[in-house]
This record gives structure tokens, sequence and C-alpha cells, in this order.
DNA sequence: TATTGTTATACTCTATAACTATA
DNA sequence: TATAGTTATAGAGTATAACAATA
């Protein structure tokens, strides 16, 4: 802990200003704490979800399982990553056959991007083994903290 | 959206065997949230922080600041990474000068990995600023919320 | 034999910029 | 002009496996 917390307000103040690098410990910063608890989860999800699909992947497919077929735009934003990377990611998932696009006939601009049937069936047996990489991600937590956790990351992002 | 499950065996069976992936919903799988929020702490990494560095990279010279002259295996393991992303890491920072290394006379086989003098004036202007990535990647959450987030966060690494 | 480091290979993610097609 | 999508390019991080050198 790099100064004394005793006064919150102080010590955010402080970090801003003469202490911004002293004290700085980089075993304590959230952005390296970030990368080793999603290095984790995503170790986990490589050794239990079948596919073999990435989290990237997954959060793809899983999308257009919950909201239906998508522009690639959209699909992208509603997932997090920009058009070039979506564009990769989909290039490979339609190049094992488990996506496909077609023109959407109200803009043509548009590819929309749909599950192929065994898209939707490789989803299906993913989803549950995703549920429980969740569950063993936070297995060292408690329920309370679990909620806890979610919701302060939920307003980071 | 799953299969139909008009089979009525099928369906008693999948109502558990689904279960943990029904209510699935992706945007609040912890994997899906720390991905998000690290993309975006690496995105404000990358707007302040001179080098330019990125995180990982930062925090391979910031450790080798913290901890002296490491092995290059044992510099990994301190920063969460194996090997042969390590090698990655060193070798680009090497290349730009900023690190360097010599053999260990106690043990031939070790690289010990070091800053130079260009990497320390570069970790020395870079604290600071990560400081304020910290700081701005927390923005959001009062000081009580950052200490619960980053207890909870460390748990789960 | 065990550890350290290297090399090769492969995949994935990310972003920027320049471009085409369509609205 | 603005939006959607594509393509090219570049840089990184990650992991596995096979290998050499050293302890």
């Amino acid at each position: 802990m790099p100064i004394s917390r005793s006064d919150p307000e102080t010590a955010v103040a402080a970090a801003e200003a003469d202490d911004a690098g002293r004290g700085y410990v980089l075993d304590e910063q959230i952005g390296f704490v970030l990368r080793r608890a999603y290095q984790r989860n995503s170790m986990i999800f490589a050794e239990r979800v079948p596919g073999p699909l990435t989290p990237t992947q997954f959060s793809v497919m899983c999308r257009l399982d919950e909201a239906g077929p998508l522009s690639q735009n959209r699909l992208g934003r509603s997932v997090a990553m920009d058009a070039a990377t979506t564009k990769g990611v989909v290039d490979r998932l339609i190049g094992r056959g488990l996506l496909a696009t077609r023109r959407d006939p109200e803009d043509g601009r548009r590819h929309l991007v749909y599950l192929t049937a065994a898209g939707a069936e490789l989803i299906d047996a993913a989803r549950p083994a995703a549920a429980e990489v969740t569950e063993e991600t936070l297995a060292p937590l408690t329920a309370p903290e679990r909620r806890r956790l979610l919701h302060l990351l939920s307003k980071l992002a």
C-alpha cells in the first residue's frame, strides 16, 4: 500500500500530485491485477470449453445466440471489438463452418452474421462449460463477494 | 436460442443438463467483464504512458526496477508470463536498448536481465504516467470501492 | 535428471489507415 | 456526406513442443 489510507480523499489527491510514482507498487495496480485475473480465466476457459473456442470467439457466438443475426459492425460493438478485430474473429468462425453471412435485404451494405446449425449446436454445448468456467474462476469468492466484484468491474467498463 | 426441445424426454434431461447454461447472460460473466475492463485500462495506458510501452512491457521493466537484475525465468514468473512470452517481450525491449543481459557468474545457464541507463530513465518517466492510468481507470469508483475491488481481484489471481 | 534458456511454430487479439460500396 | 464493410499492415501476447546447455 503506497500511502496511508486514513483519509481517502487525501490519498487520492496525493496519488495524483507529487506521489504519482513514489510508492508505486506493480502488484497493487489495477491493470496488473486485471491482466492476471483475465489470464487465469482464459486458461480455465481453454481447459473446459469445447470447440475449441477462445473467449472472444465464444462471446461472438453467444451474442449471436442471444440476439439473433447482427451486422458485423453491430456484433463487434456489442462485444467490445473494433471492426477489424471482429472481421478476423468472424472469418475464422466462418472458415470452421460455425457462422455464415447473408446480405441484409434492408441495407445492402450490411452483412448479417448468424450461427449455422453446427454453430448453434456447439454454442449449446459450450454454454454450460462456460458457466463452469465462471464458477471455477469465482471459486475463491463467496456469493456476496462475487456480486460485489461484478458490480464494481461493470463500473469500470 | 436453443434448438427445439419438443421431444419430452430430451426436454427434461436438457432442463437439468442445461441448467448451467440457462440464464447464462454474457454481459454478466466474469470473463467478459474482465476482458472489457482490461481493455479499457490498456487503452488509457496507451494514451498516457510514454515509450511507448505496452502494459506488459511496463510490468517487466517496473519489476526489474523494483527487484534488480533477474534471470529471464524468474522475471517472467514474477509478472505471470511463461518463458516463451517473456523472451519475446525481453527481446523487443533489448532491441530498443531499454534492457540488456549478462551471464550469471554463479550459474552459467542464467541470463540476468537488467535495465540499461535508457531503460531506467524511461521507467522513471513512465511510472508517474502509469500511476495516472490507475487513477483514471479507477475514476468511477470511490476510494473504499477501489480497495474492495483490488482485494477481490487479488483473490482471483 | 532437472533446470534454464532458446527456437520454431501457430494462433489470437488489437489497432490504424486506406479503400470500396451503399444510403 | 455518412455509414458499413473490407483489406493491408503492423505489433503484441500467448502457448506448446522440441532442443541445447548447464547444474
